[in-house]
DNA sequence: AAATATACATAAGAATCTTAGGTATAACAA
DNA sequence: TTGTTATACCTAAGATTCTTATGTATATTT
């Protein structure tokens, strides 16, 4: 991506957002919405993106599942119960963000 | 503020941007301004805040200049003709992001 | 046969912040 | 006058979150 360092923080609240709507996803599956929803431009590296899944499921927040498909693993992803609270609760908080971040650049749209 | 890591990042174009607007500042004044700006919602640490304008000054993107104002010091801080270039590729990188953003999170104004 | 794509994973190091401390002056309250 | 709050600068240690590099393995395309 252009600016590595913006999305920095951002990452944990991308992950749970896209399991919100999609419900279910793997890793791979994951970096490719990231990229098609921002036109190639947002490349999530496989070294962020794993471990965060890790520590997602750790902390309860999402729980996998295992599946082959032609012979290669895939780990499925949702949220869990909880994890569809903390979704709600990101989500405020990106709004948040977004309006703080267009207050503090004059991006208000007309 | 809510969650200090989304804004991991962002106080580099943050400073940058209050520096193009208002053309000179001193850095207490940025922390208020930009808590100004956010309602109180964000708050820069000194921490932060000075070791980076330290370096976006050793990098020629700002120039400073003391002053005693009642017996206090005031470092103000502007943007050099380097900074201004960088500052417009700064600014259509954010604008870039809060796009991305917005199509990631379905914020999209209607 | 080699390269590319899919699909997972980890580890070392870089970048960017928070937390915690420090110095000093001015204004206000107890 | 003594303590607290606000102003105004600064640095260092550590935490968090990422990038870069590397590894394993299978399937598909060149």
């Amino acid at each position: 991506m252009n600016n590595p360092s913006l999305y920095k923080g951002i990452l944990r609240p991308i992950v749970i957002r896209l399991l919100e709507e999609k419900k279910k996803m793997y890793g791979f599956e994951i970096t490719r919405e990231v990229k098609s929803l921002t036109a190639g431009r947002v490349k999530i590296t496989e070294g962020a993106l794993y471990p965060l899944l890790h520590s997602l499921e750790a902390e309860g927040v999402l729980e996998s599942e295992q599946q082959f498909v032609d012979n290669r693993m895939r780990k499925y992803y949702k949220l869990t119960p909880r994890g569809k609270k903390v979704s709600k609760h990101s989500f405020g908080e990106i709004t948040e963000f977004v309006t703080h971040l267009q207050n503090i650049f004059n991006l208000k749209p007309a």
